[in-house]
RNA sequence: GGGGAGAUUCCAGAGCGGUCAAAUGGGGCAGACUGUAAAUCUGUUGGCGCAGCCUUCGGAGGUUCGAAUCCUCCUCUCCCCA
């Protein structure tokens, strides 16, 4: 359970580091494949592992509490064991469901009333609850529970959720404290600094987080339909408060460019389904810019899927049969497409790493960002 | 040989005198997606000099102020009985 900070970049606030976990280490910055129900979708845990490099993936504690139940995780042992992944695992509270699925929860003090999903029964998140699952989950990484608030957001009430936010805090640390790991491994807790697109309330929450003095700290309730200049600013203003020596988790983030972008800013982790959704939907990330592998232009086209890619995926398959596969609604082009974007996301991510040991990390992300965001 | 049903925009298939360039699916084309209620959702799908006009509902005529819708003939499909 030690974060060490190899070098920092001379022309941004990026940094490189290690996160050390009982499940192994985690070089930072890092993107971790979101892994809701404990699978990432369409992605076998052997290409996930051999091939795109991921480090650490995520789980959901409300919907892996909701199905297969804690019954079943506790029986195979936790949910390393339950999916196969020996690596790292991190879970989120079930703080973005609170967002998400707003229509079917009610919250007070206590917690969160959601509706399932599922069957429409009623389950009851508090604070320790979350707690409890995440430890019979056993996350390596268990986030506190939060309320993550929309965009757009009225002040008076971004203002309160916060307050809301980190009474739940101090009643989660108060759980994991006089809790025990289920496994015999160590799990870590992270925070989470709300306080929507206020300045002023970022930067209280900030400084509540920081006194905390947790393993990690994260940044919520952002990439939630805001400009991403607002994204930044308020990803800057946390980043200057929390402390340095703890790594910095920017939830939800992002697209290839916010990535690069937030790291300069000073975060050193990341997650965010867009890799996995768009690939299944035919949107694939590449490092000349992103290409919708679905557009008639592809039709004929039999070069390789990413000449530059990594992925064995980019060279063994052609854009034209990927293309195929999707007008033909076959499995596999999801698959493809979601190894290869994963792939790539994990590859841009230890580029930077490599350009922040070597110093030049500023330069590289500014000619990179161009590219990334461009359609082809 | 006798009897019956039908031909609609890329396909299937509604419509059965005006509110029809024509429902709904499918297919095509394009877009969205940021701690996953998402292999999902949205838009569009005859042409143009586009608040209007032109050409379309098997073909040719006709009735009517007005026809995809009614009548006549033709062509072609399918079904049943011999």
């Amino acid at each position: 359970m030690k974060f060490s900070i190899n070098t920092s970049d001379k022309n941004s606030n990026a940094r490189a580091g290690v996160l050390q976990t009982d499940h192994g280490p985690i070089e930072t910055p890092i993107f971790m494949p979101v892994g809701t129900a404990g699978a990432v979708k369409a992605v076998q845990i052997p290409d996930l592992s051999n091939d795109t490099k991921a480090q650490i993936i995520l789980g959901n504690t409300y919907h892996l509490y909701l199905r297969p139940g804690l019954n079943i995780i506790e029986q195979a042992g936790g949910l390393h064991k339950f999916n196969g992944w020996e690596k790292p695992i991190l879970t989120d509270s079930g703080g973005y469901q609170v967002y998400s699925l707003a229509n079917t929860r009610k919250l007070n003090e206590k917690g969160v009333l959601f509706r399932s999903h599922i069957d429409g029964s009623k389950h009851e998140f508090t604070p320790e609850g979350v707690m409890d699952i995440q430890r019979t989950i056993g996350a390596d990484i268990m986030m506190a529970f939060d309320e993550c608030t929309p965009y757009p957001c009225e002040y008076d009430y971004a203002k309160n959720s916060l307050d809301l936010t980190h009474r739940w805090l101090k009643r989660c640390i108060q759980r994991f404290d006089e809790t025990d790991p289920k496994y015999g491994y160590n799990q870590m807790l992270f925070p989470i600094v709300q306080g929507s697109v206020y300045k002023d309330l970022r930067i209280k929450s900030a400084e509540f987080i920081a006194e905390q003095n947790a393993h990690g700290n994260a940044i919520g309730g952002l990439s939630v339909g805001e400009p991403h200049e607002i994204m930044y600013e308020m990803t800057e203003v946390v980043c200057n408060i929390l402390p340095k020596d703890k790594p910095r988790y920017l939830m939800g983030v992002g697209t290839p460019e916010n990535i690069l972008e937030s790291i300069a800013l000073g975060i050193d982790m990341f997650d965010c389904v867009m890799p996995t959704r768009n690939a299944r939907h035919g949107i694939i990330f590449t490092s000349e810019g992103i290409i919708n592998i679905k557009n008639e232009k592809w039709k004929n086209d039999f070069s390789v899927l990413d000449a530059n890619g990594t992925s064995y995926v980019d060279q063994q398959y052609t854009k034209a049969y990927v293309r195929h596969l999707f007008a033909a609604n076959e499995i596999l082009g999801g698959m493809i497409t979601s190894l290869h974007n994963l792939a790539f996301y994990l590859w841009l991510v230890q580029e930077a790493r490599k350009h922040i040991l070597e110093g030049d990390f500023a330069n590289w992300k500014n000619i990179m960002v161009k590219k990334l965001s461009s359609r082809i």
